[in-house]
DNA sequence: ACCAATTTGGTCAAACAAGGTCAGACGCGT
DNA sequence: ACGCGTCTGACCTTGTTTGACCAAATTGGT
């Protein structure tokens, strides 16, 4: 626990974790000034730190007043889940796959089964038979985002 | 949130909301003077963040006695998120337009920051800069997706 | 009525102000 | 010597702000 990244991660956190609001907000070259750092070195630390599978979203813009905000997500996401997104889900997936995918995720208890309904109903829904090859594709990217979604947001009640 | 324009933004919702009619009349000189900024700057705000694909209409008037009016298009008391999700998601949708709508339900009060920000992680992530048409396609079914389970599955208490 | 001056707002391109990317250098442990 | 995580710098993209110049209404003098 030394490196630069590591003072920059616990700073944000710190911020994160004592700010009135859910989340940090920064500026890019003003963090990388405290830390006397190539401001490209921030973008280090949130694309290996504040990633969805730590709990963590970011939200950036650019130009005057550009700003960068760091969201603290409420629960600890099912990391073994989202492994096993990235890992189950290339870059086109059929509908066997998609189903088995989201069983294997019940099963393992990443998701209750109400929500893996929601995921049926949201990937499945608005499907077409035309051009198998590119419903693959779309497949793929939509379940992502939604399991990825799922596993990060808490059960509802 | 911290530029010029973004200042101007909310003064005028602000105007908006609270003022008696459901409209705003200001006159772009006083208003630029007000925030001591060029008068165009008026007219990127409006361009940018006044847009109807925002959900508001602007009239304006030149000549003595000039003025710039801001109507906000109130959507039927219960035009729900999901319903406008449906109207403003068709086979394919730019850029522009997801932000555009993920920024109207936030205005709305549909969406707080922290789950547009979830939201945007999830539509713009993976996208690729190769064959624009079929992202755009892609982006329409992802944004339909997470934004239908964003809002069937509101924050809970 | 007519026209010129005046008072508004509109446009657009250029300057400015963020943040993003990516290939490669660096450095430390094995 | 190798590999992996860090770190940097050159170059890129996007959003904001300003200023010079344009267009439309109104006003007031004739």
């Amino acid at each position: 626990m030394g490196s630069l990244s590591d003072y920059i991660e616990s700073y944000l956190k710190l911020l994160l974790d004592t700010g009135p609001h859910g989340f940090v907000e920064v500026q890019r070259r003003e963090l990388a000034e405290r830390f006397r750092c190539a401001p490209s070195q921030i973008n280090y630390v949130l694309s290996t730190r504040f990633t969805v599978e730590r709990g963590y979203v970011v939200e950036t813009r650019r130009g005057g007043g550009g700003y960068i905000r760091i969201f603290k997500l409420d629960d600890e996401p099912e990391t073994s889940g989202i492994q096993m997104v990235y890992e189950s889900v290339g870059d086109a997936i059929d509908r066997k796959a998609a189903e088995d995918l989201i069983a294997r995720l019940v099963d393992m208890g990443a998701l209750d089964c109400k929500d893996a309904a929601c995921v049926r109903a949201a990937v499945f829904d608005q499907e077409s038979d035309e051009d198998p090859e590119l419903e693959g594709i779309i497949r793929a990217r939509v379940l992502r985002a939604v399991l990825m979604l799922m596993l990060t947001r808490p059960p509802m009640e």
